[in-house]
DNA sequence: GCGTGTGAAACAATTCACAGCG
DNA sequence: CGCTGTGAATTGTTTCACACGC
């Protein structure tokens, strides 16, 4: 518990998040790990393997308690407080994210947005004015950001992720089309529906 | 070779995929798979390794052929033909997938979109007229379609997946922050950016 | 009895290291 | 030489099965 959980093993805790927030929203009290995992699409063992290192948060004979286990899946996850984030690339799919409801809902705030396109700087989307990325380690300081989501075209990505990372960035989510190659203190989330399609019709 | 590969190779496949297209649209005829590795993220042997489980595509003492390699991807994967996709849910997530270029460039082709919404249905758009849900398996017969884009709301996601899945869809790219509860023959790639968000925050 | 937490066992994925071939 | 392909070794993950406490 002094060093980190193993990647996969964070990577379940927010599907369990999301299915305990929604059975505390229904107002059930207790749940079982054999049947949060059935919602989850994982086995009641590895549920409890997972949580046990992070801590003995379950009852015995009874369950997990559905709130306290919440609590304490935020608290892990620290998404138990608001985070500030970039919003990198004015496009189209700039647009989508900044006006994406869920991440508000989830407590990320699109704080401000960089473009390097001249015609797209000062322009307001979401309500944010459009900004130069010269200045970016500036900015990302004093609106106390420290994650980035990445929605700049392929040809690109890899030279803003370079800039963002130079700038302080150590956690980002990109959305381009293209593996980046960064540091290995720097966190990425990769959000690629085309890999994903590709890989589903392997299948067929 | 004749049982499926395992799934986490299957996943890394589409970003050799995309490696190797972008080293052949500039030239390269040749790579090592320490060089497809590094840009990819990926240890040499364990490209080498996944590569095996294929056929054997290298040259001892020089690597890959670029364009040949991609080639052979692309068949593993059936990616080198056109699928047909429908996607489900004609609001501001739904009109932002049906004019994201990059599905188009990688030749899949959203051709119809549903809705259960009476205020969208008739309505048109990405030149797309929109659909009742009511006569669902009929027109996926008719269209050729065996890939759903599922971007409705969370709360009527796994309905509608159901919908789908009796329609006789084996593959979907679920945008709805839900697990969904789905037979083991369907095979589901979840795009997720908050749960992306919140596994980077752990780290932070 | 029921369901958690957890060592032990089984299984899966990755890395090592080298034979073999161009 | 250099680099692939691959068994063997290692490391990581999941499942099993049961002691323990409610």
């Amino acid at each position: 518990m002094s060093t980190h959980a193993p990647d996969i093993v964070v990577r379940r805790l927010p599907l369990y998040l999301r299915a305990l927030t929604l059975l505390a929203d229904r107002g059930q009290e207790i749940i079982s790990s054999r049947e949060l995992g059935r919602r989850v699409g994982v086995s009641a063992a590895q549920l409890r393997k997972d949580l046990s290192l992070f801590g003995e948060f379950g009852r015995q004979g009874l369950g997990y308690e559905v709130v306290y286990l919440r609590d304490q899946i935020r608290r892990i996850l620290q998404v138990d407080r608001i985070w500030h984030v970039a919003l990198i690339g004015a496009g189209a799919l700039g647009h989508a994210l900044v006006n994406y409801p869920t991440f508000t809902r989830w407590d990320f705030f699109i704080n401000t947005v960089f473009d390097n396109d001249p015609a797209k700087i000062g322009t307001i989307i979401g309500g944010l004015t459009v900004r130069s990325m010269d200045r970016l380690g500036k900015t990302l300081q004093a609106q106390h950001i420290e994650i980035a989501i990445l929605a700049v075209p392929a040809d690109v990505a890899q030279q803003v992720a370079d800039d963002l990372v130079e700038a302080g960035i150590k956690a980002l989510l990109n959305y381009a089309p293209i593996s980046l190659v960064l540091p290995d203190d720097v966190h990425v989330s990769h959000i690629d529906p085309v890999a994903s399609l590709q890989a589903v019709t392997y299948y067929l």
